[in-house]
DNA sequence: CTGAAAGCGCTAACAG
DNA sequence: CTGTTAGCGCTTTCAG
């Protein structure tokens, strides 16, 4: 920069204000034109760390995901924040931690050390968590997991409208006896997306029937093992805790002769693509909005969108494909 | 840092030299005390930024992916790479660009300007890239991606050993023919993976025969397409393109009949867990290493490895599951 | 063994 | 309109 403002023939105060266009400061136009020559002659390139260390307050803002590298997931959310962050002109700080509480300490300490703006902490599926206590010494928000005191601001996915959501689909296309494979596995989606099929089922006015809710072990094993009780069910639809359910579903049923969506409607829940849109006929499901949670939380974060009561919810929209008759 | 001075009643140079424990300074134990406790009171924590502006070079790496967020490929090259920075004392600082040459040169520039030791420029699947020419400002390593004129140094999977690895494992299963899907778009994939299948046949005195390489499109729909082909050769085992196409594949051979493995026995290629392992029979595969690219790429960044000729190969491991006889 | 002082690159008053 | 100067928080000679 001192470089620039001597072959310009200014000073680096000069420089700085052309360079940033500051708006108190008028330059003359042949002053201006010299830095701005300069700036190309030389490639100056202004140090963004020399930057923050003057003004304070830095324009990083971390995110630590607990599994970056098993599913999708927390690429989309790194995504979202990453698109909205540098929207605001901020930067992310990237950190893998894989669920090692050790880790996230250390991972946070550097955060801190550099002097994040706050940090977003995620998981790669919604669920209670309890907070790491170094995360007190700066603002955080969580993604896609609360706390449950409440103390700090979350974002999360609506899973109870998600499930409304599923059902809906079914009944819209003219289903009343509709199955529910539900997870083993105690979590918001679980007790949710139930949640939400009675609330569907209820306001279409069809009665809830606790025979057809299964539960199954949230992967293609567990969809695979609960076709013989769907088709013995007599139902003309289902709804999936997940995509991979369905998958496994879809193998169970086609190996007992039945026919999707002809004889029995599937819809999943997760919109994974890699599965989702691929599979024969392509699954109908409903997304998790990932991207959408990134980039809520450092609205959130920032101060953009307001904290709220209780968790943010982010609404989970219906993808429909051929798996709907 | 002066207030934990002004607490132990030493100067800063004091306090700077027992944070780091600086070999040549020696402090006297009380001293040293004084300021440990200080730094414990004060929560005194160091700031990273204004150490590299002082030091000059920062312990920033880069990590430029083109798709964050469709699969878990560029997340598991960012947990290579950062568990490997980490190592070093570095930090990555991660940005997604969808393959827009406009943002990229944005996100690459912000990382000059944050004063980068380095960039890793990594693709989600292994391809011929031109070079964004802004990155000859800094030091690169191309991750599963490289350039024509071999300019920058490159970490890449080693497809040909992938490929003979995969048939050899058929081989070594006792089958003599196998069929390989191939993909049918151009790729180091797509040759080397077939020079590797026809490599691992000649070793085994097996003929190669061109009747017994298919083509398909690399999802699960091509391979769905290839399995009356794979039915009418005759062939007894098939190596797979992807784990996709063998997913398809599946499908196509179970509507037929076909068993997996007792008729046919199948292996995949990338392992891609939500797919590989959870179908059934569970896939038999060859690994995408990209963990271990993701950690090369910093470590020849680093100068730890030595950049090499050509491109750095990684090997592809197999991985047994069940769907080999 | 420890402190004073200069300087990293930049910004922000404040003078001129 | 433009230049001076004093830091931002830390490291690093160099004296003492």
């Amino acid at each position: 920069m001192r470089d620039v403002a001597k072959a310009a023939g200014v000073s680096v105060a000069t420089v700085s204000h052309v360079v940033n266009d500051k708006p108190g400061a008028r330059i003359g136009d042949d002053a201006r034109r010299r830095v701005q020559d300069a700036v190309l002659e030389l490639g100056y390139r202004p140090n963004a760390l020399a930057k923050t260390l003057s003004q304070g307050g830095s324009r990083f803002i971390g995110l630590v995901a607990d599994a970056i590298a098993t599913t999708p997931f927390a690429g989309q959310i790194i995504h979202g924040a990453q698109d909205e962050a540098w929207k605001h002109g901020y930067v992310l700080l990237v950190a893998n931690t894989e669920g090692d509480p050790v880790v996230e300490k250390d991972v946070i300490a550097m955060m801190l050390e550099h002097q994040v703006h706050g940090i977003l902490y995620s998981t790669w599926y919604h669920r209670e968590i309890v907070v790491p206590e170094i995360l007190q010494q700066t603002d955080t928000v969580l993604v896609d997991c609360f706390s449950a005191d409440g103390a700090l601001p979350a974002v999360v996915p609506d899973e109870r409208q998600g499930g409304r959501t599923a059902t809906e689909q079914l009944l819209a296309a003219g289903h009343r006896r509709i199955a529910f494979i539900n997870t083993t596995t105690p979590s918001p989606a679980r007790s949710d997306r139930l949640a939400g099929y009675r609330d569907a089922l209820e306001a279409a006015g069809v009665e809830f029937d606790t025979r057809l809710v299964l539960e199954a072990e949230p992967q293609q094993e567990g969809g695979y093992a609960a076709a013989e009780a769907i088709v013995a069910s007599g139902v003309t639809a289902v709804f999936c805790h997940n995509d991979r359910v369905a998958m496994g579903l879809y193998d169970g049923l086609r190996e007992r002769g039945v026919r999707i969506p002809a004889d029995i409607a599937v819809i999943g829940f997760d919109n994974q693509d890699v599965i989702a849109a691929h599979l024969r006929p392509p699954l109908s499901t409903v997304a998790l909005p990932h991207y959408e949670l990134g980039a809520a939380g450092v609205r959130v974060l920032l101060g953009i969108d307001p904290a709220g009561e209780g968790p943010t919810l982010v609404a989970c929209p219906p993808v429909l494909r051929a798996s709907i008759g």
